[in-house]
DNA sequence: TTAATTTTATACTATTTCGCATATAATGGT
DNA sequence: ACCATTATATGCGAAATAGTATAAAATTAA
């Protein structure tokens, strides 16, 4: 690979993603102005067409690299061998992102995406693929536990899973409904004994 | 009452806000411009800010009266004598609003108030507010179906309406990201089986 | 008929918005 | 030194935006 031609970039990409998703995650998508944008990532508006495309691709890029963030939480749970550990550890996490600040902003995805996702349905197919993806990788989880016993046999693998992420996603809303954090702590801490009972 | 004096209006108030309440559910709040509501309020925009003030109290006005209407069909909830048999009909009642029209809007108020929850606190506050309500609705609901022994004494009738509400979250989500309505149903009623049992 | 009241309608303004056209700057290759 | 390449910076422009000022219209009260 040859070293990069042409004049050198000022931002560093992953950064300047970061700081787009900050103000996105805030005000979300309409609630963005380009000129928001440009003073969060230190960049011309001419700038950010170059390197991430119009508004809409900028956010959905955003998206993206917020959900990947995610799932790497989602994959250290599958390390766990206790489920009711693994459970509580990973609503845990999830609370950190959704809490952290002074102001708790919730999930970046479940808390601003949905309000776009009539107009561009793009970012409406986004939602779907995180939500369903989410399902199938909790199964997993749900069918490895229950052969392990961990799990009554009654109880059906998706129903856990889809019960789980709405938990998830009842957690995203209530923080950024400024709900505190004990009370989610608690909520948490019950839905696990609910499903796993 | 002295029959009003001045000239009479020429829209009907509610039905008005019926009107704006449609396209802040499908666009959002920061998606909607005033041009947007005065064309579906079939209403110049004078004549929007001299009925209902500002954007944002139209708005906040749209997110009450969405709420005024799904919390009749919770008090029907509570009439009911068999809780599974409730709980099914609360969720189905909640997915006919859901999942109506070619493309599901989902939850008017947690499908785009969320986004606009950190520039507008007191929008915030409203989430804040209707999140509370519901749990305790539905708690005291639980509690009275423990008593009558339709719940075991063992769950904790908080979690439980908690849970109950996440899963309503979960589907209003769902919903608008577009999954099925059978899939959508399939989950409510799992959920009621993992809550009940 | 006149005055008071309230709504509607037109038009205005100041600002914000997105996206781009053009020019300039900084690097690598030859 | 010069060119090709890529990024930045300035600034334009057309459209959209929120909110209001002002005038006209429709009604009741007197």
């Amino acid at each position: 690979m040859n070293k990069a031609r042409g004049r050198p970039r000022k931002f560093e990409s992953n950064e300047a993603l970061g700081n787009a998703l900050m103000v996105f995650w805030s005000r979300g998508f309409s609630g963005t102005s380009l000129d928001d944008l440009a003073s969060a990532m230190e960049m011309k508006r001419p700038s950010i067409y170059n390197a991430f495309g119009d508004k809409q691709s900028l956010y959905r890029a955003a998206l993206d690299a917020f959900q990947s963030k995610l799932s790497g939480g989602l994959a250290a749970l599958l390390q766990e061998d206790d489920l009711k550990t693994a459970l509580r550890q990973f609503f845990n996490s999830a609370l950190d992102v959704y809490t952290t600040g002074e102001t708790p902003l919730g999930c970046f995805i479940f808390c601003t995406a949905p309000a776009e996702a009539i107009a561009h349905p793009d970012v409406r197919a986004d939602i779907l693929e995180i939500t369903t993806n989410t399902d199938k990788a909790l199964k997993r989880f749900y069918d490895s536990a229950q052969k392990a016993g961990q799990l009554p046999p009654a109880t059906d693998p998706m129903i856990a899973a889809q019960l789980t992420q709405a938990t998830l996603h009842s957690l995203a809303l209530r923080a950024r409904a400024g709900q505190s954090r004990t009370s989610l702590n608690k909520m948490a801490r019950g839905a696990v004994e609910m499903i796993c009972r």
